[in-house]
RNA sequence: GCCGGUGUGGCGAAACUGGCAGACGCCCGGGACUUAAAAUCCCGUGCGGGGUAACCCGCGUACCGGUUCGAUCCCGGUCACCGGCACCA
């Protein structure tokens, strides 16, 4: 009999998805695991090897813990909102939802052609109006508690497709589709208060299982960093506060920098001299991009304003405060005191300018270069900060200011509020309502969902509004408040919505008083193990906490988190070692593979290619070996046929045992590679030895959650009981392990001179009497004196010689 | 610049975090089977050297140094590559 793959893939896939093998039961006398994987944005591409890694890992890990005797929730779906598919749709004069639809049925067939183990019942997808219901729904929550407002922004102006662009969209300040220059433009812009969760977004990351670059990446997006600001006065009588770190190096401040957007830059224009060379300034640096902006080893710019200036609070001293762009509106206070002894960008102003420098942490030549390397520094020039290390001189200025009225302590996040909305069609409809009498209303939640309307051409409009807004019956409503004319808001969500909360959906998908029942809530609680791509480290992962923990403050859901647990797997790079990408014409296709070779050996190669969370490059010669090693499985299979019993012969026993805990433990820890690793030199031990019927159940139950389709089939011709997936994972005996005898090292003075076998366990002067014993260690030994032994049990015995006295 | 990570044979990688470096797989070489080839099975395979030989001797985990009986692993320094952030005061 042959190994037909394509035939026995099919016929597994088939019963799997007949029986409902892989059904999660929202309840039960098992214990509950959730696992979860991002759920892929359905493209015209298909499913590509780089979405195969970390299913096919997340498909072992279920596929075990089913066999370890939990309800697995292993739940799919798509996330088919955004630009590729309205781009697709403008481009081919068809409904997005028609591309959708087809890319979906896609997709599904190539994931279940892997032999995933999802539970299909409770496949959902984002872009169905019965799941943005509830996007929509959370929405409207975070608007009535006061945390989706809408705010000018500048956004990303395409120039010559003259409409709005994502950030995504923005490749090196230049338009990705047509490649002209990209400005920044004021508009409205939905926004929602992610900033207000800053704090606990880091300090909840404390007691979360996920890979500490993850965490680490999170802290750094935030951005914490503690300070105090501080109110100098100004001679125009009001006063310009400032956030600093470095309150303690006050009496360095020889001038002040606030941003050419500050408030108070208007408030002066009048009194100043030279109010038309600040508004100049101020006029160039609006032009400029973000990216302008921000370039690199850019000389800095500026103006100083002439007839306004400010009192450093400490020193009494009248310093000058300059307008540049160095210094951030967003950030802080858009202003700053400008310390150039201590700061490399105020010491490259102050010296192109012209400001004193002071050194107020000794250790540096100020004259030289900023000094910033000051943690352990001591103050100078500081009046009664003198002579302080610098962590003192921070805690006494701070009180200092504190009871002088004029600082506080204060804590800043680099994190900003999030831009909400898009000026597009292919999103969910933001279900708020403007009135000229009553403002921003939002839309009576027994309305919901909010349907897209149908519009002619999908085309973002002129004037950087969706191509919602020319569907004016659509537009005009009535005002839910005041029951007069209003219109609807015509921008919809970011792509990032509908995911920010999708793995409750699948709770309970299909309910439609709710999300999800509390029940079903209650009963998942959270994600056990969520799998995903660095890549969204920032922005998915922080915008789904960020939702859930406000679902969390409003009482929806019963955990603070949603993810108990995250891992990250690296890129599967092309042949050559460089990324896949289609110009590059190094893509691999699964199904490609699934058709010469099948799923099981995909699936089998996938996880066997190296380090889960390293990158690793596709070799199309290292796929045969897997291959092979199926055949090889196959071949046992046929030679164990007929046979009776479920005994392990003797041959095999204790390997058989080894190999149940190392491929056990590996899976848990990622390790995939390795455990697979086992599988095969257990294998090559049972065609040493022979292999039992009983061996090959072994087997077969290791190998069935990498490879599920071939140890389905097997299992069958064996003639067990049962699907194999649903069997339980063999048991593992200790002490079934232990060889009776060891392979012992023995070094002599550190190296490795011959090795010495002895009864497991020996006590350490039995192992250096048959170390001393060993003709080669013997002949060492001649003329020499044994000054030392270091005997490590069972693994090591070294002798210290040295030439005698 | 800052924050992470990585560096091991011809290649992908292992090594219970201080104890026989290179498991497993690919490639390659040899043999068996075959009229032949493919497939399959068996054997070999870090580098250099010595021996007719079973074997023996050096050198080896990016580089330099340190700690230790012993270092891929710990410490100090250097270099290279990858990822993230980047005028965040």
């Amino acid at each position: 009999m042959k190994y037909e793959f394509h035939k026995i893939e099919s016929k597994w896939q088939k019963k799997w998805m007949d029986e409902k093998v892989f059904a999660a039961q929202n309840g039960g006398d098992k214990p509950k695991y959730f696992t979860l994987v991002e759920f892929p944005y359905p493209s015209g591409n298909g499913l590509h090897v780089g979405h195969a890694r970390p299913y096919t890992a997340m498909d072992v890990v279920s596929r075990k813990k089913r066999m370890d005797g939990y309800n697995v929730l292993f739940p799919i779906g798509y996330d088919a909102f955004g630009l590729p598919t309205e781009n697709f749709a403008i481009k081919n004069h068809i409904h997005p939802k028609l591309v959708t639809e087809k890319n979906v049925n896609h997709f599904r067939e190539q994931l279940i052609s892997l032999g995933y183990s999802f539970d299909w019942d409770r496949e959902i997808c984002t872009t169905d109006p019965e799941y943005y219901k509830w996007t929509q729904w959370i929405f409207l929550q975070l608007f009535k508690k006061g945390l989706a407002y809408k705010a000018k922004m500048p956004v990303n102006w395409c120039t010559s497709c003259k409409c709005v662009l994502a950030n995504e969209e923005v490749v090196d300040n230049a338009c990705e589709r047509c490649g002209s220059p990209v400005v920044r433009r004021e508009k409205s812009q939905w926004m929602l208060k992610i900033t207000e969760y800053a704090q606990r977004l880091i300090d909840d990351l404390d007691d979360l299982d996920f890979i500490e670059r993850v965490k680490i990446q999170q802290r750094n997006w935030i951005g914490r960093s503690t300070g105090a600001e501080i109110d100098f006065e100004t001679t125009a009588g009001d006063k310009l506060r400032v956030f600093s770190t470095r309150p303690d190096t006050i009496f360095g401040a020889t001038y002040m920098v606030i941003s050419p957007e500050h408030a108070m830059l208007d408030k002066w224009m009048e009194s100043l001299e030279n109010a038309e060379e600040v508004k100049a300034y101020k006029a160039l640096a609006a032009g400029k991009s973000d990216f302008e902006r921000t370039e690199l080893n850019k000389e800095k710019t500026g103006v100083t304003l002439k007839g306004v200036s400010a009192i450093n609070p400490v020193t009494g001293e009248n310093i000058a405060i300059c307008v540049s762009d160095y210094v951030l509106a967003t950030y802080g206070t858009g202003a700053i005191m400008a310390v150039p002894g201590h700061d490399e960008r105020d010491w490259e102003y102050a010296k192109k300018f012209g400001f004193p420098i002071i050194e107020v942490v000794k250790g540096g030549n100020v004259e030289e270069a900023a000094y910033t390397d000051t943690e352990d520094g001591v103050m100078v020039n500081s009046g009664f900060l003198d002579g302080m290390h610098v962590t003192e001189a921070k805690k006494t200025i701070t009180k200092w200011l504190a009871d002088k009225g004029i600082g506080t302590e204060k804590v800043n996040y680099k994190l900003r509020d999030w831009v909400f909305s898009r000026q597009r069609y292919w999103g969910e409809p933001i279900p708020v309502i403007h009135c000229e009498k009553c403002g921003y209303v939002p839309m009576d939640e027994s309305q919901l969902p909010l349907l897209l309307p149908e519009v002619d051409s999908y085309e973002p409009t002129d004037n950087g509004e969706s191509p919602i807004a020319k569907m004016r019956d659509w537009v005009e409503t009535t005002c839910p408040c005041c029951g007069g004319p209003a219109e609807r808001e015509t921008d919809t969500m970011p792509q990032w919505a509908g995911s920010s909360w999708y793995f409750l959906r699948y709770m309970d998908p299909k309910n439609d008083e709710a999300l999800a029942s509390e029940e079903a809530l209650k009963y998942w609680n959270c994600v056990d193990w969520y799998n995903g791509g660095m890549e969204h480290t920032t922005l998915h992962l922080l915008y789904s906490r960020f939702w859930h923990k406000f679902l969390y403050d409003i009482g929806v859901v019963p955990t603070k988190e949603p993810y108990a647990k995250r891992s990250s797997h690296g890129m599967i790079l092309g042949e050559g070692g460089e990324k896949m990408s289609k110009s590059r014409g190094n893509v691999v296709n699964p199904t490609d593979i699934i058709n010469q070779y099948g799923a099981d050996t995909m699936r089998l190669y996938i996880m066997f290619i190296g380090d889960f969370e390293k990158a690793a490059p596709w070799s199309s010669d290292a796929v045969k070996g897997c291959k092979r090693f199926l055949d090889r499985i196959w071949n046992l299979g046929q030679q164990a046929k007929g046979a009776t019993g479920e005994e392990y012969s003797k041959e095999n026993e204790a390997s058989i045992h080894r190999t149940i805990k190392k491929v056990n433990d590996d899976i848990l820890d990622m390790k995939f590679n390795t455990g697979i690793a086992a599988l095969m030199s257990l294998v090559n031990e049972f065609y040493d030895k022979g292999v039992s019927r009983g061996d090959m159940k072994a087997l077969l139950l290791m190998l069935s959650p990498y490879a599920p389709h071939i140890a389905e089939e097997i299992w069958e011709i064996l003639g067990f009981k049962g699907m194999c997936c649903t069997q339980a994972w063999p048991e593992y005996d200790e002490s079934k392990t232990v060889e009776a005898e060891k392979t012992m090292a023995v070094q002599v003075n550190g190296k490795l001179r011959s090795t010495i076998t002895v009864a497991t366990d020996s006590d350490d002067q039995a192992v250096i009497d048959a170390a001393c014993a060993d003709p080669k260690i013997a002949k060492m030994m001649e003329g020499m004196q044994l000054v030392k032994t270091i005997v490590v049990k069972n693994k090591l015995v070294n002798l210290i010689l040295k030439p005698q006295a």
